[in-house]
DNA sequence: AGAACTCCTCGGACGC
DNA sequence: TGCGTCCGAGGAGTTC
């Protein structure tokens, strides 16, 4: 399930890739995984003959910038790129093709077809869904500790469901919030508005070290994650908790435990993480 | 505001 | 052992 850490890996391999390639033809085999515009032919022709100078990121999100579009990528759990040439075998999994005009082709595979694409002219993308309404990027000076403190201390809810709700900061999934929770000995049933001071600070920097730390290794392979040249990311064997119930605790050595919090699957060290 | 539901498929667990 | 069935995995939009 790619997470911020996933989606910048994907980002920095498939640049390399494809920009300055030009979109000679474009084919979506699964339709409802367009969201914008409606009409898939129209996605299909408006494509044509668009050239990809750059490609961005906000949150999970993929940002193609093309000459006269920006096209809005999420991989949702499953999804990813790769780079072939025409001939080479098609995967049942590909559900959208673009065919560059030097005759490779950029598929976009995902097993579970949740992925989306949207397509906008230059700047309307920042102005409706899906981006609209997110939170700040952690790496952005604009994600202070105050951001966070007076994001978290207007909601009821428990601090796992906070952090995993994009308009409050952008990035995290359910890996990187059990993690972040874990570095910063939180537990993910408290109330985000009754953390202290020191708490939101903590999680504060641990939320930002540990994207980076996981940038910096090329993301996680859970499940089924690879980035766009089909290597592993290897910030898994820095995992503290996410899929280690059962197993001891790297700190403590207590039995880490598995529950559903925010109704996903959440894992915590119940010696280090105490409510 | 926030919880529940929805989308979707596969693989692992389970039962006989 | 082998085969069928069931269900959990979850991001984010929608519904209530």
């Amino acid at each position: 399930m790619p997470e911020l850490p996933e989606v910048e890996t994907v980002r920095r391999t498939l640049v390399q890739l494809v920009k300055g390639k030009t979109i000679a033809e474009v084919e979506v085999r699964w339709p409802k995984m367009i969201k914008e515009p409606d009409d898939v032919q129209q996605f299909e022709l408006l494509l044509r003959g668009q050239t990809i100078l750059d490609i961005g990121r906000r949150g999970k999100f993929l940002l193609f910038t093309l000459s006269d579009y920006v096209m809005v990528s999420h991989l949702r759990m499953e999804g990813r790129y790769g780079l072939f040439a025409k001939e080479e075998p098609m995967n049942k999994h590909v559900h959208v093709i673009f065919r560059f005009t030097d005759g490779t082709e950029l598929r976009y595979q995902d097993v579970r077809k949740f992925g989306t694409y949207h397509l906008f002219k230059p700047g309307e993308e920042l102005k409706t869904k899906p981006l609209v309404n997110l939170g700040p990027e952690p790496f952005d000076e604009s994600f202070t500790v105050d951001v966070l403190k007076q994001k978290l201390q207007r909601t009821n809810r428990n601090i796992k469901a906070a952090l995993l709700d994009q308009s409050v900061v952008v990035g995290l999934g359910n890996i990187y919030v059990d993690e972040a929770l874990f570095r910063s000995n939180i537990h993910p049933e408290t109330i985000a508005s009754s953390l202290t001071d020191e708490q939101i600070r903590t999680l504060h920097r641990e939320i930002i070290l540990t994207l980076q730390d996981a940038v910096e290794k090329g993301g996680s392979t859970v499940r089924s994650y690879v980035n766009s040249q089909g290597e592993i990311g290897l910030f898994q064997l820095d995992i503290f908790v996410y899929g280690r119930n059962d197993e001891p605790c790297k700190k403590c050595g207590t039995v880490i435990e598995k529950s559903v919090v925010a109704g996903r699957g959440t894992h915590i060290c119940p010696n280090c993480q105490r409510k």
